[in-house]
DNA sequence: CTAACTGTATTATAATAATTAATACAGTTA
DNA sequence: TAACTGTATTAATTATTATAATACAGTTAG
């Protein structure tokens, strides 16, 4: 399901935590699907288990994923407290991209196109 | 110059190197001007010289700035290399920025209007 | 020339963070 | 009942970060 980049500097958790967001955000990973178990997970990445406890507590956290004691952990809905924060960070972190952007000489087109070609795939 | 965030959770040194960068993208510092020496910013900042040795290290070695013996540090002007490789990265996280941005539900124009925004600016 | 400054390097130590390990408990499910 | 879930806890280990104390060689201003 994901992939570990041993020559990453940040901590496992934390590269735990990207690669789970970005399946979620991508809709690889849907609404109620259930994700591996902690278990499961730790022996497919051959770490220890409390590595992906506190990943997954954090993706708890973060409203990301929801858990069912004896279950299993599963995608969130989208919530309404999470696509909030998640917007006023992202527009910040939009306005400092584009701000390099300018700063790298790119034009706002190449910018522009680089967002149409994402948002087309919407419709697949 | 530069504020440390004591609440984040990454290193100091990284948190210098950021700042710093976004200091010289920014073109708050331009090529070739002179930064605080080691000593000086260590000082400023009340942490190790060592942890601003690390950082400018670094910085140099991602050739934002040089580093000339018993003269001091100075903004290094844009290197082709840098300017490459930094295109590559800066097209990778826009790319998945739009992607979470859509996820959001967030319309196509907003992001458009965002840029033209920080275009605009450039005439200033 | 000298005093005070530069970058750079080194070694040791302390402090903090990340990870592993070994369990345990309570609930679910086939 | 056996095998699975999430969750919690405590201890030990390892890795990373930061500090401390120096040292050296070169520059620069007075």
């Amino acid at each position: 399901m994901i992939q570990l980049d041993l020559s990453d500097h940040r901590p496992l958790y934390e590269q735990i935590k990207e690669k789970m967001k970005e399946l979620i955000i991508a809709e690889i990973l849907k609404p109620d699907d259930k994700i591996p178990s902690v278990r499961e997970m730790a022996q497919q990445l051959t770490i220890n288990p409390n590595t992906i406890q506190r990943a997954y507590r954090d993706l708890e956290t973060e409203r990301y994923i929801y858990s069912v004691r004896a279950k299993g952990s599963f995608v969130a809905p989208v919530s309404r407290v999470r696509e909030k924060t998640e917007n006023t960070e992202l527009t910040d972190e939009m306005e400092n991209l584009v701000k390099r952007a300018r700063f790298l000489g790119i034009k706002k087109e190449t910018l522009i196109d680089l967002i149409d070609g994402v948002y087309e795939k919407k419709e697949e």
